[in-house]
DNA sequence: GAGTCGTGGCC
DNA sequence: TGGCCAAGACT
């Protein structure tokens, strides 16, 4: 696909923003018929979004904007607020930058994003699609963003053979050899919805495609098999074990993690490495010497790159006890409040209500 | 380029 | 059940 006729390229693009218009879906982070773009919230939501599902960042995005309304807001606001509003979300990464990212601007921009391509993808978190999708959605810049769906949807319409990731250069380039000078935020929008409704990865369904004409995987009964990816590794078994120290029965024994790495900056209970076995000898590292129970049963989460299976210790600890030991003491009914992620929250669960795991 | 970095839903 | 996948960034 070396060149895109001006007439073939001007047809594709019409025809996509027509059946957009038509069948644009209503996102939170969308503006309302007459409302005005909020680059705020697109920058918000475009960093929630990735490698992340609509449905779950909805409620997220809802209360972020609720609570912190403006860029300012967001970069006044306590970076431990922001991760344990975060919890759950995954990617904690995210949610750091997310705040680096508010303090530059407010600081720098005087809490305005930048419009400039070049400018946005230097800012904390965001990178080459983000400041694409910013640059063209929010302010109505000519850019090609490329996420996954539109890497898809593209490599069906041109019959792009070459596997992922290799093939990201070319599928850029095409992005940019279609992206228009007006509208270029709704044409990437309507890439993105195409991808996500109707350009799926199973089981497209094309008789509804507005570009079922054009699509030259369709003509080659390819659109299944495209793009293809290179075969990807299976994900190893890590094991360890978790300790849950309560205090007064009110109260869970939480410890910080490292600020880079896995889970990094986030709260968790007390436990051991995560390597192939289960430490010979658990209750040695145990926080505390009091006495332990082992609750039946496994907590099992994955991860991208790995499997993790944890055998859970409980142990109750008088106020008299708990002085001497170090970590901060969550209260059960608030934990909420607290940076804790996914997998902290089975294994609290697993350790207060064994019957549910 | 290849690893790291979460989580939940789907088939 | 288990593999796959989601509006990727960073090293």
């Amino acid at each position: 696909m070396k060149d895109l006729p001006p007439q073939k390229r001007k047809a594709l693009v019409q025809c996509l923003l027509v059946w957009y218009d038509k069948s644009r879906r209503r996102l939170p982070w969308r503006p309302l018929p007459g409302q005005s773009v909020d680059p705020y919230r697109v920058w918000l939501s475009e960093i929630m979004l990735q490698q992340t599902t609509v449905a779950a960042v909805g409620p997220y995005f809802q209360s972020f904007v609720k609570r912190w309304p403006t860029m300012n807001a967001l970069a006044a606001a306590p970076v431990d607020e922001i991760m344990s509003a975060w919890s759950g979300l995954g990617y904690y990464s995210r949610a750091r930058n997310l705040h680096a990212c508010a303090k530059r601007v407010a600081a720098e921009y005087g809490g305005s994003l930048p419009n400039d391509e070049a400018e946005l993808k230097s800012l904390p978190g965001i990178g080459s699609y983000t400041a694409a999708a910013i640059a063209a959605i929010a302010f109505g810049k000519q850019a090609a963003p490329v996420d996954g769906n539109i890497e898809r949807v593209l490599a069906r319409l041109f019959a792009v053979r070459e596997k992922l990731p290799a093939a990201k250069p070319l599928l850029k380039n095409l992005a940019e050899a279609l992206a228009p000078q007006a509208r270029s935020g709704d044409f990437a929008q309507a890439m993105m919805d195409l991808g996500a409704t109707i350009c799926t990865p199973k089981s497209p369904t094309c008789e509804s495609c507005p570009w079922i004409r054009s699509c030259a995987a369709r003509k080659s009964g390819l659109e299944r098999a495209l793009p293809a990816r290179s075969t990807k590794k299976k994900r190893p078994l890590r094991r360890g074990t978790a300790f849950v120290v309560i205090s007064g029965g009110s109260e869970i024994l939480l410890r910080r993690r490292p600020p880079k790495g896995l889970l990094g900056g986030m709260h968790e209970t007390p436990m051991s490495a995560w390597e192939a076995n289960f430490p010979s000898d658990p209750l040695c590292l145990a926080p505390t010497k009091s006495k332990y129970r082992m609750i039946e049963g496994l907590v099992h989460h994955t991860f991208t790159h790995f499997d993790l299976e944890l055998q859970v210790f409980v142990s109750n600890v008088n106020s008299r006890q708990r002085g001497s030991i170090e970590g901060e003491w969550a209260p059960i009914n608030d934990l909420a409040h607290f940076a804790l992620p996914s997998v902290m929250r089975k294994i609290i669960e697993h350790a207060l209500n064994p019957a549910k795991a």
